[in-house]
DNA sequence: CGTGAAATTCCACTAGC
DNA sequence: GCTAGTGGAATTTCACG
């Protein structure tokens, strides 16, 4: 894969904001005739770079206003237990997020609901498969920041 | 804003999901034909429940394979502090989610960087500015599940 | 090998039913 | 909501640096 230079970059920044924009436009932005451009988009979907293009959607319009961090202990280690949870956990579409962690917590999950009620359902559905030590839930009161797009200035 | 039916939710998920999708194959996956079908996905836009479209990008390929998230408690709850604090997290790139919580901590912070040395340096811009009460760090082992696809199911 | 211009094909979008 | 037609863009081909 070759290395990304400026120009990638700015490819890059501009359709992690705006994956609708023409062609010629993006060309131009970049300072660059339409052709070379949508080449160097070939490329960096064939690289793997662009994963996929998605629709981004409004939570509030979804009825979604509820935003809660849970984070999680169990002292089950196994293997066979942790593919259960995983299972379990990645089949609920009101956690977007999942992680294991390193520390204190050992998974954090975000969840997106549209009420505590509606939430205190997924807690329930979280904690009826598998047992777990200890859940702790943080609500979210503003979300001041909710960002796709990633720092590029990192890339080699 | 008329709510969403079945269909209207179909044309969502799969929109979610990929957003290239030609119209015609979009269409047929929801059994319209493809006018009725484009009809509705203007109204989405129109009406603020599609938001934008952007590309996603492989973390891993930008060199981002660190995932932190920090927890951040002050005693500063001033208006001013708040907007001074906000307008530099809201700065930082590699914070690409910013909460202000309920309960023990008053912050939280997502961070994508490419090592730990990398995040001690978005560390020390962050306690650089805004005197904070505490900033406790968790880091992430595994990603195992991150969507943008929100829950369809409580919408109006 | 990467870049710029022209030809073609395909798809978003409009109008009529 | 469906059918047909148009405009315009994305994509392919070819020539050049």
């Amino acid at each position: 894969m070759k290395s990304l230079d400026a120009t990638d970059r700015a490819i890059l920044a501009l359709l992690q904001e705006d994956a609708d924009i023409p062609m010629a436009k993006l060309a131009e932005a970049v300072n660059l005739s339409p052709t070379p451009c949508w080449r160097r988009v070939q490329r960096l979907k064939e690289d793997g770079v662009i994963t996929r293009q998605v629709a981004l959607l409004d939570p509030a319009k979804l009825n979604l206003g509820v935003t809660v961090f849970v984070s999680v202990r169990t002292n089950q280690h196994s293997q066979a237990w942790f593919d259960r949870f995983h299972a379990a956990v990645t089949q609920i579409p009101e956690v977007v997020e999942f992680y294991r962690m390193s520390g204190e917590m050992d998974y954090l999950l975000r969840v997106v609901v549209p009420s505590i009620a509606a939430y205190d359902a997924v807690y329930k559905r979280l904690i009826a498969g598998s047992d777990l030590f200890d859940v702790s839930s943080s609500f979210a009161m503003e979300e001041i920041k909710l960002t796709t797009a990633l720092p590029l200035d990192y890339a080699l």
